[in-house]
DNA sequence: AGTGGAAATGATAACGATAACTTTTTACGG
DNA sequence: CCGTAAAAAGTTATCGTTATCATTTCCACT
């Protein structure tokens, strides 16, 4: 194939100078409607395509916003990329992802990738990173937004909540539901960081009851799929220690736990109660439904593009808009009406 | 914030020329030892970060491999991005990806504004386009790989499998499982061309068994979710009509059919049989697993990215790589030797 | 008709990097 | 020490677009 034609092709085949090309793709210019149409025909026809590159390097606006997320198979994550994406393509802005695999050595990587493609601003999920990733969203010049969590020490905007306080509610509805033996399910050490906070939320909560926090499970590294919940959740019961309910790290996790429990013929939650985290939908279509939390993952990302959107096009400084509040959704598999069993 | 600095201002702090410190950034370049250090330390003080938007520009290579996907929620999508990702990423190439939410037209819009990056290859999802869209393709001169799909007049490259003959081969595996009144559920219209194909393929796999394909369940605009397959699964149970099996368009759509009949206390294979489609991690953790077919996505992935790195770095041309063949997976739902009744 | 001024169009240089070529420095055998 | 080839560094022009300024065209109104 043929190399892709440039504007000055377009120029040449209609008549004009490079410049009117130039102008007969910009709305504000100053250009009569019959050259526009000459050209937009010439353009058709050599099936002239804009280059939205060399346009950016000259006026130093790619159109990009940056975007990290540990996965793109966490529908978590995904939504939040789509409220990003829906919203500022608004503004003709498209969304550049990249894939940190719950790695901060990979997230510094990738972030460096992504600025040399000059975003005009850059939203990461968490707020833990290498000293140099630190230094690099810092000394980029560009909006930074940290998503998903409440930094103690922000680089820029937050968009986020807190995991361990999140978790803290949902041991409170266990204990008023009447648990005392809850054990915590999720993954190994602290690479999700998000996990590793709801695991500290669960063993203060339970610190703050009286209770202990003996059963935390480790499901492997994550991120934590329904198997390494459901594999997990045998494990828990095979080792025969007296539990009320399981807190999982994820709606993901809790599915898995859930059928494990099925598979077993242990009733949830008349048995025993499961919770998730995450508010997938799976969570709310399964028998019995389970009790989660909702981050409001769309949102995050709503919010997100309507604070650069203010950023970048109307100049506001970087303002913390107001705080996500995750909900807590009591459903079925914690539903003390149905028997959550005191010990 | 100070904007980012360039090389001028590198070569300046190192005292170099500015093409002395682009050699220092390559790896083939012959510089010495010793200027590449000193300028790596200059650029490490200012922050510089390689600016790969003008870098393309001069060089005609973006380094961007363009996609796109109907939907980034769903993980069959997901995954094959996943795969097309990860393995692009070992040649230091980027996925920049679009969603078309489904919708031809937008399709148009979003490979319009993918070609305007300048990717150097394009990956799109089905094989269905606007007349537009597929002159835009054509004339790219850039490499185009089909996907999830065998257009019959394939662009460039195709990597994907017939949608119509696996269902056919899951039609077939109901049939020989005993069952005779086979229902289809499935989304509205032919917005999701795959669904499309799903069905048409169950249509003609019902007529050539000799079976009344009269079963045809529509539950709703695609994408059909859980919640969707539950519904309809609901409405199918209402309208009193005998049905032995059904046929779902995803492990999604079975899974909430599953649900509903769980809900309703009928037993699923006992009562009723339900296959799926998407190989979904869900189906294989739920009780009871789901039969479903596997079309391999992230496989579909990694195939297209070699077969565009054999294009893009060893200069041959596009060549079909071997087909996809999608594998019947059969698990309890539809397990015969649990008694899948006879009409 | 002639004139003033806005609208339309054109010419030039620049965005940040690099290919291609030229010049300077280094290294080493004789 | 010199000559020479190879390695290292510098110069210039360019990728495709647009800001800026200069020029031409057009029209309304005296």
């Amino acid at each position: 194939m043929a190399k892709a034609p440039t504007m000055k092709e377009v120029a040449k085949a209609a008549g004009v100078s490079v410049m009117t090309v130039s102008r007969a793709f910009r709305a504000d210019a100053s250009i009569s409607t019959a050259t526009r149409e000459k050209i937009q025909r010439a353009a058709d026809e050599l099936g002239y395509v804009f280059d939205a590159t060399a346009s950016g390097l000259r006026v130093k606006k790619s159109g990009f916003v940056a975007m990290t997320i540990p996965s793109i198979s966490n529908s978590n994550f995904a939504d939040t990329v789509g409220g990003l994406s829906e919203r500022l393509a608004a503004s003709g802005r498209q969304v550049l992802l990249g894939y940190t695999n719950y790695d901060i050595d990979e997230e510094e990587r990738l972030i460096r990738q992504l600025l040399g493609r000059r975003p005009e601003a850059i939203v990461v999920t968490g707020g833990q990173h290498t000293e140099a990733a630190r230094k690099l969203l810092q000394g980029s010049g560009i909006p930074v937004v940290e998503t998903w969590d409440l930094p103690t020490d922000p680089i820029g905007s937050v968009i986020g909540f807190s995991n361990a306080k999140a978790m803290e509610a949902m041991v409170q509805h266990l204990v008023d539901a009447g648990h005392r033996r809850i054990a915590y399910l999720g993954g190994d050490g602290n690479a999700d960081t998000r996990g590793a906070d709801r695991r500290r939320g669960f063993a203060d909560a339970m610190a703050h009851h009286g209770l202990a926090a003996d059963l935390l499970i480790d499901a492997g590294l994550p991120p934590i799929s329904m198997r390494e919940g459901a594999h997990a959740m045998g494990a828990l019961l095979d080792s025969g220690r007296t539990v009320d309910a399981v807190c999982c790290v994820s709606d993901l996790a809790a599915f898995g736990a859930l059928t494990e429990c099925q598979r077993r013929g242990l009733k949830v939650p008349d048995d025993i109660s499961i919770v998730g985290f995450g508010a997938y939908e799976l969570g709310d279509i399964c028998v019995p439904t389970i009790t989660t939390i909702d981050p409001a993952a769309r949102e995050i990302g709503a919010r997100a593009a309507d604070l650069l959107i203010k950023c970048l096009d109307e100049g506001q400084s970087e303002t913390s808009a107001a705080p996500i509040t995750p909900k807590l959704l009591i459903r079925q598999s914690s539903d003390a009406a149905k028997g959550g069993q005191k010990k």
